[in-house]
DNA sequence: TATGAATGAGTGTTCATTCAT
DNA sequence: AATGAATGAACACTCATTCAT
């Protein structure tokens, strides 16, 4: 039934489309660095080219503009973070649980890969509840933590915009090099949302599951070329 | 007899120097009102120049750069906000009272005053711990509230990070036109802080000490002058 | 067969590398032009890409400052005054002889080529003893005339100076449009490097081998481009 | 005849004329100073003004714009140079021993005082022939030494330029921190204008005429103020 | 599809000059 | 006469985007 012609073709089209990503992605690891190392407003197309190793015009061939860029980098990343802590969550534990150890997979995360604290920390408050980290992560546990209602009323949109905010601060303070206390951070964000300071202390202070970080992912990669570059891309 | 040159020379300085800080104003009003438009990274010296209606040349004998100007009209906004939000607050009540009262009568004025809520959402957590807001408004009753131990080991930089953040968090809703609960914002922070829900929502919910902005404040020269602007300034 | 990539890609080098190469070339004529016409301190970027035709960012894309191009196109005129010049010299003759028909070739040059006249006039004393036209032309001679010691202690910096800011002026009364006896200056250069008047007087008296400008250099292109614009470019 | 009302109006008109006497002669100090630091391109009024004490307005109630105070400050310190020059040299002396007396009076004037050698420095050859130092100190020996045709035919114009452009040469030289053989020079000079190198060499080692500078001259005055002034205006 | 040369609107800053007080 | 605030034309330099090859 399918001829020869045909099998060429769908083998051309096959490597055509594996090279379009290829050079996608190469623009998306890039893009990751130059965000990561100047934040989103002084990101040039310039850095992002040199970094990528392309010309001008093959940039354009990928993305309408360098806020497109951004967005592609940011839900990329985002999307591996996202997948990266929820794999480590554990879905036998309670809500309360669960969200203390999401807080603090992800600030751990951040922590050993500075790429990404740099990012995220710059990005900043951006994306205030559309859907970036907290939403995704945290939703659904602080759904039913707060069902629970042991918080009075407190909204969900509310609950999650202090979560995000105070994680961002955090974040801030580890860029800024300074050190800080994860688990009183975590045991302040569960009194927040309603738990008595005892347990709230006694669930922030368990052990935290370590988390694995796949060699051929976006991070890994970014990290990689990174390092590569001996000083960032001017 | 010789004493009419100094006393002309007097006249002259005098007026001379209140035309400057006239001007002076002037420029940090329309800076004011730029920012908050636009926001620290797109605001350009066309803009506050054309909102102040001034020459360029004008605005460098008063300021080296735009950077300073922000400084500037960013000190002065700040100085109002917090002389008038430490002038409503109670010195006799206790500090989780006057923490609640504080954070309430801050975020009435924002919302009663969309400059003051665009300029400080669009600052952003910049200034993260600086002696912005939150530092200058809210130390010492954090500190006193700490050192209460109701919270367990929380540090006055942790607390101060969360309580900034989260309120700029709340701002941004604000900004986007939505409605915010603030008890409910309230007793959120002073649960974080330690305090049992019950207590929490019982201080969130004292009524709030009303504000007055004085006619000739910064505030209400830089509203009247974007009433006056038909459009903000391109 | 899987050469045609590499041949392409060849080819696309090469021709790029030319137009890359030609528009330097015009942007260095250009500004040879506006640098004759206007002097290295009036010498204008808007100047330089309106006689070149181009945008101001292509200008940038060559050159990093006005500085760099004013310095690139002195480069440029030097090295072919100076190969000029120095093919047009006898290396059979006396150092003295080659020094007066160095002087007189180089004023010839100059005054039958106005571009050439403007351009050095203009640039003045700047760049005395650091390798502009008098060092590179003359040295040679000038340490073995100085070697025969007619002169008493006559310095090679110091015979050097004396030289180029003499010739310069006598540049200076070209530009003016003043004729002078290029002959008589000749001879008191070199009585002033130690030689009796008669003997001066005969060997600047030599004549002068007349030089051929070929039609692709710089100074012939500059002229047809001067030629072409009908007005110097305001 | 004349009563008491004109009498107090020429002692007005008296008074008012020194004043403002004494007010331009402060402005051209400043300018003095300010050329000798910049240069005449990249001296501002503002630099003068601030030099001066005085305001932007005052300035242009005396002259009418940069250009017209640089010819003030050049002419006035010229003249004084002229004036100190000449009333060093010997009327009874040959013309070839007034020369080089001249040269090297000159000399040494400026280079005890570093104002008028960067002032000199700095004017270069801008003011070739017009009259600056060399034709007004020089033109009468000049003249007669060329008339005694030991030089063949050196026509007093070129003679004047040669002279004019190798002090400036020479000067350049001493700007820069070099050591110059003076007598060398002045043989040098003397060699160009006709003299057999042993009598030039023997005129150019006549001891120096030492040179008084009056206390109240611009030249003093001037040094003062820099002096009084730490630093350049900026 | 990839390239990189060319573009030009945009932006911050300078500085001589004017003029009301 | 003296002041200095105000002016605005001029200028260097940037960078996202286009397009011919």
């Amino acid at each position: 039934m399918t001829g020869t012609v045909p099998a060429q073709d769908d083998h051309r089209t096959r490597v055509g489309r594996a090279r379009r990503e290829k050079t996608r992605a190469r623009l998306i690891e890039a893009a990751t660095l130059v965000f990561a190392e100047l934040g989103p407003e002084a990101a040039q197309i310039d850095h992002v080219i040199r970094q990528a190793g392309m010309s001008r015009g093959t940039f354009y061939n990928y993305f309408r503009s360098t806020d497109e860029l951004l967005h592609a980098a940011k839900d990329a990343l985002a999307a591996e973070m996202v997948a990266l802590v929820s794999a480590a969550s554990d879905p036998a534990a309670a809500p309360a649980k669960r969200l203390a150890d999401g807080i603090k997979t992800f600030v751990d995360l951040v922590q050993r890969h500075p790429l990404l604290l740099d990012f995220t920390g710059r990005l900043g408050l951006r994306n205030l509840g559309t859907g970036w980290l907290v939403p995704t992560l945290a939703q659904a546990d602080l759904t039913m933590v707060i069902a629970d209602d042991v918080a009075g009323h407190l909204t969900l949109r509310m609950a999650g915009d202090i979560l995000e905010a105070s994680t961002l601060a955090l974040l801030l303070r580890l860029m800024a090099g300074e050190t800080v206390d994860v688990a009183g951070f975590v045991s302040a964000m569960l009194r927040m949302l309603g738990y008595p300071a005892a347990e709230a202390i006694r669930i922030a202070e368990r052990p935290l599951i370590p988390l694995v970080v796949p060699r051929d992912s976006l991070i890994i990669r970014s990290e990689t070329a990174r390092r590569r570059a001996a000083r960032p891309p001017v």
